[in-house]
RNA sequence: GCGAAAGUGGCGGAAUUGGCAGACGCGCUGGACUUAGGAUCCAGUGGGCAUAGCUCGUAGGGGUUCAAGUCCCCUCUUUCGCACCA
């Protein structure tokens, strides 16, 4: 017989919805708890990963609760975006429509899955109440200097016509469509997140995060210190500035190595002198796709421009050269280049034979220019550099750069890998940038009081090539808000990161007409206690988040200064070993297993299969012994409602007991122990949840209840309760409704979190094990807390002992209390 | 190449201020009850052997220690991140 998970379930989503149990009280006296899980984008169902994802975070939410905390655990809908506006291309339809009916599909699925989410706090960022605030967002940093207009080259796709994010380029195609990204020079709104590298790497404000993210967001942050040199150009006053982070090697400089987008590359090549191959190369370069061209093992290539610049330090007359090697948007786009300590610039020099010039010679002194067959970068003794000949290279290197300084030829830097964020999008379903352009006022921000800028929905999705908005006459045909005269609009629209970088905000006060939040409200609820995600997001959703979080703060909206303070990665939920997909077939509908075996088995199944950060690998039998467990509870409870309606609460502690209900009362507590410690200290339901099965075999040991004396009773019945709250926070409905049949009335967290007796968790005799030279001989059962003598002398007086060690010598004893006796005998 | 994490039964995974390796679950084997079992219950389940016991065993090799999955050194493998970042 199987427990009715199907009616039970219902009736219990039901009633915490009539009660309004998970709403976040904003006027609670309690102490705020905020749980928050990843918004998920609104694909049409719930996959695994997500219920993996929402598992967890309600499992740490209810538990929040039962601790009697003022839990706020929301969720909503990161609902602009690409996907939405291929399908509705593909199948003839329009983004909102599909969008809407994703989202009440999924709500079904949340509901049936008993998630407890404030549902009143619902965000989705496609509607105008929540995309208004992006885009007064973008204009306060706009007014902050942190939004600014340029052109560059970025990923382009044909087919889907946009740009696209470096993580959405695979192998130098569209993830997508697949079809090949090429390299568009075009006019892009940027977010100077660059502005905050050096406090995005200050992880000193954030309670727990995992190290892997932390470094992961340090090395995309790539900090680097270095110097800046000029390099005046040949008969002009006109500098070219390098970085470069090896000054030591300032000497050795045989050539100054650009790249064709570099401004000066672009001048020449205008030239009317301009020599043909190397606008052919400049073209060819520009050509190719970023992902090819910046392969480790492309082959390096350039052009001489024929072009000479002057080394500042000793005057040398060094060949320009345009080269595919080196990238516009790092340090300043030129490099000065050093062969002979440089690998790239050594197979560069050999390839065209450019000289080389040694200034860093080994310890050894064995250093032969002619001979050298890769560059050497290792530190040794500077040569051929003036005054600082013999010096030591690491050394030298402040020298120089202080030295460069002094002389104004240059001065000391630090440089980030992170570029700034480009966020237009030639695409119809995303927030409109609120920027008008006027051919008298230029570009004009959208005044405050006509935000937002609404989505026109009369869009031709896909018919045009160019962006969808500009197919909307009247929509991009404005007046100028400052002269009045006629103005058009952007039709670029935001990246949907800058939607999903503050919604953790806007759930703090999820209706304000007036502000993304208020003050009060953000100081109430922020931040974040605990954020659960994936761990694909750290280089992306989590570094903007953290920047738009700061940016907040620094016009006053928020007062902390990390957005989650704690945060846990979840794995992913795989299949057969490798991860689930459509393209794979391995794909597993949660909703087969809700409708089979109901969601609280789907929930124990994902929390117990492995630690929350690891991987789940799906397991089609094993979600079968989640099934079994909770039934194998139901029986217990079902079967025993007499006794522990009866003797509930009896228990007043002080009484003689049978050693089995003693061992029986221990498992209660020691459970009640481990599973505080498992989810409190580590996050490990799995163990919490295998404490309770384990108890569950104790408890089920016992099979006739009736030979039981009245205080026994009690403790068989606290025993079993003990299962059904501490079951809880991983499978709501069922504890629920165990609860409400032992004759509880309320909600199983309203009776608040159980706790451990550690009077019951003393035993009288602790087992101690004998070793002999290491290996186990034998065992002994002695009083706990007896001294180490007795407990040596028990050990040597094993008749097994006392034959192991005939003719042996004892050299040592070793008495660990309460643990081990370890005997040393020759 | 650089950086990080990890390697434990047939499988998912427990156990690290060093102290009984393999908790819990899946699977498997045998049994009970059954017309039946994808139900339930009981027993067993790391390998080997001369099987009341002994012995080997936490990727491999060395070391420290009375005692090592846990600490130290070397090697291998896997996964992830970055990858011409000057």
């Amino acid at each position: 017989m199987e427990y009715p998970f199907e009616v039970i379930e219902k009736k219990w989503q039901k009633k915490w919805q009539e009660k309004r149990v998970f709403k976040a009280d904003d006027n609670s006296p309690k102490p705020k708890y905020y749980v928050l899980s990843m918004f998920p984008y609104p694909s049409g169902a719930l996959h695994m990963g997500h219920v993996s994802n929402y598992s967890i975070g309600d499992a740490i939410s209810r538990y929040k609760m039962m601790q009697g905390f003022n839990v706020m655990q929301p969720m909503g809908y990161d609902a602009f975006g690409m996907p939405a506006e291929n399908f509705a291309i593909q199948h003839n339809s329009h983004p909102r429509l599909t969008t809407e009916s994703n989202m009440n599909i999924m709500q079904d699925q949340f509901t049936a899955m008993g998630f407890g989410f404030d549902w009143d706090r619902k965000v989705a960022t496609c509607t105008p109440d929540y995309y208004r605030w992006g885009q007064w967002i973008f204009k306060r940093l706009y007014e902050k200097g942190l939004v600014y207009k340029k052109s560059s080259f970025v990923n382009w796709c044909d087919e889907c016509q946009t740009v696209l994010a470096n993580e959405q380029v695979e192998d130098g195609s569209c993830w997508r469509c697949s079809s090949v990204v090429r390299q568009k020079e075009m006019e892009q709104w940027y977010f100077k997140i660059t502005e905050y590298a050096e406090e995005l790497l200050d992880f000193s404000k954030v309670i727990d995060w995992p190290e892997r993210v932390m470094s992961m967001q340090k090395n995309w942050i790539g900090r680097s210190t270095g110097t800046e040199i000029d390099f005046k150009l040949e008969g002009s006053d006109e500098k070219i500035t390098v970085f470069t982070t090896r000054p030591d090697t300032i000497f050795g400089v045989t050539f100054m190595a650009i790249p064709p987008e570099h401004p000066l590359s672009r001048r020449w090549l205008k030239e009317p002198t301009v020599e043909p191959k190397l606008v052919e190369f400049c073209e060819k370069v520009l050509n190719e796709d970023k992902i090819s061209r910046s392969a480790e093992d492309t082959t390096k290539e350039g052009v001489f421009t024929g072009k000479y610049c002057i080394n500042p330090v000793n005057g040398d007359k060094v060949q320009i050269w345009i080269t595919n090697y080196v990238l516009m948007d790092y340090g300043t786009g030129a490099v000065m280049a050093v062969p002979a300590h440089d690998q790239r610039d050594f197979e560069f020099a050999k390839k065209y034979d450019i000289p080389m010039k040694m200034v860093i010679q080994n310890i050894e002194k064995t250093l032969v220019l002619e001979e050298m067959t890769a560059a050497y970068t290792e530190p040794g003794v500077l040569v051929n550099s003036a005054q600082f000949d013999d010096m030591e290279s690491v050394a030298s290197k402040t020298a120089i750069s202080q030295w460069i300084n002094e002389k104004g030829m240059g001065k000391e830097t630090i440089t980030y890998r992170l570029r700034d964020w480009g966020v237009s999008r030639q695409r119809y379903w995303g927030n409109p940038i609120p920027v008008i352009y006027c051919d008298k006022c230029g570009t004009v921000l959208v005044p405050d009081k006509d935000l937002p800028v609404l989505l026109p929905d009369n869009v031709q999705v896909g018919k045009t090539t160019n962006n969808p908005l500009l197919s909307v006459e009247e929509w991009v045909n404005c007046t100028c808000p400052e002269c009045g005269g006629p103005a058009r609009r952007e039709t670029d629209t935001m990246d949907t990161f800058v939607d999903s970088s503050w919604y953790f905000a806007r759930y703090a006060d999820p209706k304000n007409e007036n502000l993304p939040f208020s003050k009060e409200k953000a100081e109430q609820w922020l931040p974040v206690d605990q954020y659960i995600g994936g761990i694909e997001h750290a280089c992306m959703h989590l570094i903007y988040a953290r920047f738009f979080h700061k940016f907040l703060r620094d016009i006053g909206m928020v007062d902390c200064d990390e957005p989650f303070a704690r945060l846990l990665t979840q794995g992913m939920v795989i299949n057969m070993g490798s991860k689930m997909s459509k393209s794979k077939g391995n794909g597993v509908d949660p909703q087969e297993y809700i409708d089979r075996y109901g969601s609280d088995t789907i929930r124990v199944f994902m929390l117990f299969a492995s630690p929350p950060e690891k991987d789940v690998d799906w397991n089609d039998e094993a979600v079968g012994g989640s099934f079994r467990f909770l039934n194998r509870v139901w029986r217990l409870i079902e079967n025993n409602l007499d006794v522990i309606k009866t003797n509930n609460k009896l228990y007043n502690g002080d009484v003689t007991l049978s050693k089995q209900i003693a061992e029986l009362r221990f498992s209660t507590h020691n459970m009640i122990k481990r599973w505080h410690e498992d989810i409190e200290n580590k996050m490990q339901f799995n163990t919490a949840i295998a404490a309770i099965m384990e108890h569950l075999n104790c408890v089920t040991a016992i099979k006739d209840t009736s030979i039981l004396t009245t205080d026994e009773k009690a403790v068989y019945a606290e025993s079993c309760m003990m299962i059904v709250r501490l079951l809880y926070p991983f499978a709501p409905h069922i504890c629920e409704e165990l609860y409400e049949m032992t004759g509880n009335t309320g909600f199983v967290y309203e009776a608040g979190i159980p706790e451990f007796n550690p009077q019951y968790l003393v035993h009288d005799m602790m087992t101690v094990v004998v070793q002999i030279n290491g290996k186990i001989r034998g065992k002994i059962d002695v009083p706990a807390g007896s001294d180490e003598e007795t407990i040596k002398a028990e050990a040597l007086n094993i008749d097994k002992i006392k034959t192991l060690l005939e003719g042996l010598e004892i050299k040592k004893v070793i008495v660990v209390q309460n643990k081990l006796v370890s005997i040393v005998a020759k």
